[in-house]
DNA sequence: TCAGACCCTCACAG
DNA sequence: ACTGTGAGGGTCT
């Protein structure tokens, strides 16, 4: 006898019907180009004159309106309300931009910094999803990264309602998902030797040992030491998830681009010690000095776009 | 503290 | 077109 009384409803996923939804969010000074494609979250892509992506399990348009950002979501009969949570959470819509700048050094560096991408914001990622890509970043560029997360999402993700006419998206496929693939499957995603990595991270996080939200309690010091003891974490990867993540703003992720930031506008491009860097970045930025550091890396990148001049 | 290894892909020479 | 070469939001031993 076969018991299947809790298993008729259509494969045990309830189905509501999703539409899509419009609002204007009424917010100044927030550029989602520089924002959403300055490598701290890897899932966005231009469409036309905005910006698509999955935040959670719903799929996202976003594009700058002269009088904010205009967002569309594929949002639930049901539960409408706190997707346009989230999605305002996951922006960090209610930071006040102006504030967080006034608090940076008044020297020359980080005003040009600045000026070069007003608008630019951080965002409040999902830890998990956060953690796991930025696993897959090291010694990647940005562009591989977003390869390699879109191949990963494709293969394990779930796949998430989109409009009409619209491309497959799919959600960020859970610790679990990943913590039941073999590391051949993982490494099917073209992320070589961080595949093992990210499968023993994906075991770890989801037997919840630590369990990530826990993190969001501790001092930030404390939550770094923890984030650092799953494999292929060391303190760069740490502190660009307890900045996007968790939102610990002084947390200054330091790597190849703000080391020559650092260097080139700071100590007149002379070799410093990675730990010296690290000190100095602590005692000069101040309160927000994620925000510089996302700053300084933006400038430092779109600088050499522009045409190298050694 | 310091190399070297680690997978793989893309851009760019030649 | 083809092949060679270097480097890319690091971490581990």
């Amino acid at each position: 006898m076969q018991d299947r009384s809790s298993s008729e409803s259509n494969d045990g996923k309830t189905t509501f019907t999703m539409s899509p939804e419009s609002t204007l969010f009424p917010v100044e000074n927030y550029d989602l180009s520089s924002t959403l494609a300055s490598g701290q979250a890897f899932r966005w892509r231009r469409v036309n004159d905005g910006w698509e992506g999955v935040v959670r399990d719903r799929w996202v348009r976003l594009t700058n309106a002269g009088a904010g950002i205009s967002a569309t979501i594929m949002a639930a009969t049901d539960s409408g309300q706190s997707s346009w949570e989230n999605l305002k959470h996951y922006l960090q819509l209610n930071a006040d931009l102006d504030q967080i700048v006034a608090t940076f050094p008044d020297d020359e560096p980080i005003r040009k910094a600045v000026q070069a991408a007003p608008g630019l914001r951080l965002l409040r990622q999902d830890p998990w999803e956060c953690l796991a890509s930025f696993i897959l970043s090291s010694t990647k560029q940005i562009v591989q990264i977003q390869q390699i997360v879109a191949a990963l999402c494709l293969r394990f993700g779930t796949p998430v309602a989109v409009p009409p006419g619209h491309a497959p998206h799919f959600a960020f496929p859970s610790a679990a998902q990943l913590a039941v693939c073999s590391e051949t499957d993982l490494r099917e995603c073209k992320m070589g030797f961080r595949a093992p990595y990210l499968l023993e991270t994906a075991r770890l996080v989801a037997g919840a040992n630590p369990s990530l939200d826990s993190l969001y309690s501790l001092p930030v010091d404390a939550a770094r030491l923890e984030l650092m003891k799953f494999p292929g974490v060391g303190r760069k990867i740490a502190d660009c998830v307890l900045l996007f993540a968790y939102g610990f703003q002084e947390a200054f992720p330091v790597d190849v681009w703000v080391i020559k930031a650092l260097r080139d506008l700071y100590f007149r491009g002379r070799k410093v010690p990675l730990p010296r860097l690290q000190k100095f970045s602590r005692t000069h930025f101040g309160p927000n000095a994620g925000y510089a550091q996302q700053y300084l890396f933006h400038y430092m990148r779109t600088k050499k776009q522009k045409g190298d001049t050694p």
